[in-house]
RNA sequence: GCACCCGUAGCUCAGCUGGAUAGAGCGCUGCCCUCCGAAGGCAGAGGCCACACGUUCGAAUCGUGUCGGGUGCACCA
């Protein structure tokens, strides 16, 4: 149930009947039209901008629509008054069974209130941590990690058909210099002093890979060249990362439908494929790149290379995807598994990258526009930074001495729950602070506890009203008479959650999951604000003398309870039943 | 040099496909517990939405340009 929706269809409709009587010229679009909540309360429940996006191709007066169709919208039950103000603002009204019915529909639909069909249904494949399989994650990858979670809940949430995706990148040097690292390991396990050279992985969480190798071959590769032992022990390796990673991920509540590999994609013939595709196109072309500008590197010189035509499609330059060495470069491959996507029919693509990748994006659409000839759309979100406080001071960390914070690191101090909210506290495209000490404060200073302590309060009703004798179950809350709900507070509470499904489109529309977390916060304050209330007027308290008033003000509370589990949902934290 | 992102209250940040008097938290000032959890709430002060043009009935929002900050820039992945 969206209210804002509904209401918008009575407004569409009583400007259909206005047109069909003749008071409006035929033949108006009305897509512009839009109902929203008004920025200032003072100026009713709902406002609608229809007669001003209409003035002019009616080539009528904003006031004269605006007087025509509150006309209209009055006859409706449910609009109680239809204002005419500002510039040609419609602001309606509606009577008090409308918000006390909403907050009945919430109780009857539970957490699924605010699904939207949206989606259609269409299969949008989210690609995100993709982190290498060199070593735990770190919090670098926490970031995307729960911001790709929680878009996929959302868009589940708002009815597209997801597939949550990691793509390993194991086809590359690094997956090689992984591989040395843990053979140097090996020759640890084996009572040798290993030799971490530059380039590779001091870390010590090779040494259990080390261990595992030796007890898979003994000393039997001690003595071997690189050209025996480097295919083996980097697959050995591999596997053994990802184990970690997967490992890591369920820590933080996440969970992947598919893991597609770099390395499936050589031998295959896919690589070829893809740029076979493009070359068909006439995309694909043997030629030189211009030297950068700007800093020049000094051993710049211009090369025969493959190269993609990406300017085709939006890029600032065209993109190397064979080198002159004939080897592929990266780009060549993730083509091919961007193809890949393509072919197994997704309808929408969505990367979340590091903001380091940044350079990488137009390339990709690029690609994807080509291979799709436009049909699949690509957004690539790119996540910012995290920067870690600990004690008010910057906690700093260096991967080349190997001393990282991990995932594992923060999950284990401060919990996902909160791991994942504030993650998700700031929009993806700024830098975000984590300071280890604030977010486990339990004040209105941290979100997630304002949140997750309205939802307590809320339980704490419910107990309080259980321990009176009271069946306070969903289904009976639903059926109490409602009608005493008719305080101004009350109503506000409820047009609050009005907002929710509404919140939900405009999230899923823009990708963007952050907006469910502020919402939360929005209407944990509306609900403690609420609260407190009942502090100077009896009569808004949640617990009366009267048992069936009760019911009405419990399932009030209950339904904000609802929301915030919903929302809480699709952040991907468990609600508090109770604060410790 | 080019590309992308950011610039909103003293600080940290929201702000929907353009809408009315631009919001929240922190900090500051003053209030509210014989009352369901004060781990809360209420009120006040605090803004040229970086700047300039443009589009529009209307711009924090869209476009162009300038300035400031960040990031990335040949066959690294």
């Amino acid at each position: 149930m969206n209210l804002f929706a509904d209401i918008r269809e009575l407004v569409v409709g009583a400007l259909a009947e206005l047109v069909a009587g003749g008071a409006l010229p035929a033949g108006l679009d009305f897509a512009g039209v839009a109902v929203e909540p008004p920025r200032d309360a003072g100026h009713g429940h709902l406002a609608t901008n229809a007669a001003m996006v209409l003035a002019k191709p009616a080539g009528m007066a904003p006031r004269a629509i605006a007087d025509l169709l509150a006309a209209k919208l009055m006859a409706d039950p449910r609009v109680a008054g239809a204002d005419v103000a500002g510039p040609g603002f419609l602001n309606l009204r509606l009577v008090d069974a409308a918000w006390q019915g909403l907050v009945r529909a919430v109780l009857e639909t539970g957490t699924a209130f605010g699904r939207s069909a949206l989606g259609r249904g269409r299969r949008v494949n989210v690609e995100f941590v993709s982190a290498n399989p060199t070593g735990p994650m770190h919090v670098g990858h926490v970031r995307g990690a729960v911001v790709g979670d929680a878009l996929a809940r959302l868009l589940a949430y708002a009815g597209w058909d997801v597939t949550r995706e990691y793509y390993i990148n194991d086809g590359g040097t690094q997956v090689e210099a992984l591989a040395r690292s843990a053979f140097e390991r090996y020759r640890e396990a084996n009572g040798l002093e290993p030799e971490i050279r530059e380039g590779l992985y001091p870390g010590d969480y090779l040494i259990p890979v080390g261990e595992a190798l030796k007890a898979k071959y003994g000393g039997s590769l001690l003595d071997k060249g690189e050209e025996v032992w480097l295919a083996d022990v980097r697959d050995f390796a591999t596997d053994m990362m990802m184990d970690s990673i997967r490992g890591d991920l369920a820590a933080l509540g996440v969970e992947m439908d598919v893991y597609s590999s770099e390395k499936a994609l050589f031998g295959t013939g896919k690589i070829e494929a893809a740029i076979k595709t493009l070359t068909d196109k006439g995309l694909v072309y043997e030629g030189t790149l211009e030297p950068p500008k700007g800093k020049e590197p000094d051993d710049w010189e211009p090369r025969i290379q493959t190269l993609f035509r990406s300017t085709a499609f939006g890029d600032d330059v065209v993109r190397t995807v064979k080198k002159s060495d004939g080897t592929w470069t990266y780009f060549a491959p993730d083509i091919a598994y961007h193809f890949d996507k393509v072919q197994r029919g997704f309808d929408e693509l969505i990367d979340i990258l590091g903001a380091d990748h940044g350079g990488y994006v137009k390339r990709i659409k690029a690609a994807v526009a080509a291979l799709s000839e436009g049909r699949v759309p690509v957004d690539v979100k790119l996540v910012q930074l995290v920067k870690l406080w600990k004690g008010g001071e910057p906690f700093k960390m260096s991967k080349r001495a190997g001393t990282f914070v991990t995932l594992r690191d923060v999950v284990d101090e401060v919990g996902a729950d909160v791991t994942r909210f504030i993650m998700l506290t700031r929009k993806n495209d700024v830098a975000l602070d984590f300071d280890f000490d604030k977010v486990m404060e339990q004040s209105k200073d941290n979100p997630v506890f304002y949140v997750q302590y309205a939802n307590a309060r809320v339980n704490s009703i419910l107990r309080k009203a259980r321990e009176a004798g009271l069946d306070v179950s969903d289904a009976v809350l639903a059926n109490a008479d409602l009608t005493v709900l008719d305080h101004e507070a009350e109503i506000q509470m409820a047009r609050k959650l009005a907002e929710w499904p509404r919140l939900i489109e405009i999230a899923a529309k823009g990708n963007e999951p952050h907006r469910v977390a502020f919402y939360l916060y929005e209407l944990a304050a509306d609900f403690h604000a609420l609260w407190n209330k009942g502090n100077d007027e009896a009569g808004l308290r949640f617990l009366q003398e009267n048992a069936e008033v009760s019911k009405a003000k419990i399932a009030l509370a209950r339904a904000v309870g609802v929301v915030i589990c919903a929302g809480l949902g699709i952040l991907g934290v468990t609600p508090a039943e109770e604060m410790r």
